[in-house]
DNA sequence: AGCGTTAAGTACGTTGCCGCACGGATGGAT
DNA sequence: ATCCATCCGTGCGGCAACGTACTTAACGCT
């Protein structure tokens, strides 16, 4: 296990390195140094579940080139995503935050990498009450925001105006403007019939904002995007931007 | 100032106590000796807005006997409650998570009264790393749980099933069963038409379910809301009741 | 090269909620 | 006792999204 400590090497697009991922690099040095050891890079495969509702986790996962979407999943089986965990954030809020669990799901949104850490060793360092513990509460403020504008965009936006939305948010945390994408896949993620999203996607694709293929989407013009979406996506940029600004790429 | 601090007083109808704040009455006898000198009674007075979006706080709230609604409020004017805070809980979680502000507003939904305490006092008490976090932090993780559990709910779920969601939420942290609510704060709250609400309760005023007049609601059978409300008033009862269990009723 | 699977397009009736515009009723204030 | 602001009831057209059903197109596999 110790063997598998994460190495940047050229076999990777981007090289792989904890840095990537924005709350490790912004912890100072010593604190980082004593995680470390513990980093353990593990592939994400799209579609992987992480988590399911109610379990104990026994890994934090910190995303670097792959992108987390955290589901509330109903009984009748209707689903919607509630929060994205990319590069800017940490997967485990629960374990520090008390209860261990959360009545959510969490699946890999877009293949990558991250660092996972084993559950006992975040917590002891979040109980050292030190940076790592400001950091993680900073962030989880971000991410509470994040849940509530989406909540209410739930409410009271349109289709479009919510796949822009989720568009850029995902655009913010992928370095290319490619995204491994089916429309079945966002429909779960908004909430929406499969079929609303053929017609949403299928308006930006006339007005020139994106393109498609089978499975693939790419953002044409990111400023049309910004055109079309409503507010909630500048309202949680704006959020992230401000708690983590001392968080920024390495 | 010092002369405020809360009394129990013959001439309030509960008599008042911090204690009847379910987390002020989880602390441990020592941590609330601490705080106590600087809890300050305040009536609150239905509508008040304690916090608008953006500002600093002055002040943490633990409500007793009123409830506190945070809204979102858009730039068109229309709002969402994203969460409801209780004698179950505090308003001013981002004092302590960092960053100071959010992008929401905090009202009076049911007046009442509260203990506020100076935000640097909580902070400092906070950043003691004793009781006070956890139990800060844990009450946070069930309303994270709450705002998901909305924003899903503003997705999925119906008019009539959020007004009894809504309606149960509220019942849970009042003494009685009457509420003095307009349905245009309803309709705020849930983020909907006036007139709506108006055909949500009308249904369940019809199957004798609540009762009514001009800016009073009067539940009349509670399992008759229970066979109505959707899952998500469940989930979140049974999060806080998992989360908070040691923090009962005193 | 052809096949089978899965993604995406189309169509149509239905519905739940919206926006607007009223009219009627209530209950506190003068 | 009366006034009148506020709250509640109702009606109607409109529409975005839904449920359902089916077709067409793309990709990957043998």
């Amino acid at each position: 296990m110790l063997e598998s400590i994460a190495r940047p090497t050229a076999t990777l697009v981007n090289g792989s390195s904890p840095l990537h991922n924005f709350l490790l690099a912004a912890l100072p040095a010593a604190d980082l140094a004593r995680l470390e050891p513990n980093l353990e890079l593990v592939p994400m495969k799209l579609g992987a579940v992480l988590y399911e509702s109610g379990e104990r986790m026994q890994h934090a996962y910190f995303p670097t080139t792959s992108i987390i979407s955290l589901h509330y999943v109903m009984e009748d089986g209707a689903s919607a995503e509630i929060a994205g965990v990319g590069n800017e954030g940490i997967l485990g809020i629960s374990l520090f935050m008390g209860g261990n669990t959360t009545p959510s799901r969490a699946l890999v949104q877009t293949a990558g990498e991250a660092y996972r850490l084993k559950s006992q060793i975040l917590v002891d360092e979040f109980n050292r009450c030190g940076p790592l513990l400001r950091l993680l509460l900073r962030y989880t403020q971000a991410l509470i925001t994040q849940m509530a504008q989406t909540g209410a965009c739930n409410r009271h936006h349109s289709t479009v105006q919510q796949l822009c939305r989720w568009l850029l948010l995902t655009l913010d945390r992928m370095p290319t403007a490619d995204l491994v994408m089916t429309q079945e896949l966002i429909a779960s993620m908004l909430g929406v019939r499969r079929e609303s999203v053929t017609e949403a996607a299928g308006k930006l694709k006339q007005m020139g904002v994106i393109s498609y293929r089978r499975g693939h989407i790419q953002v044409l013009d990111r400023a049309g995007l910004n055109t079309h979406v409503c507010e909630c996506y500048e309202v949680v940029k704006a959020e992230f931007g401000r708690l983590l600004h001392d968080v920024q790429r390495p």
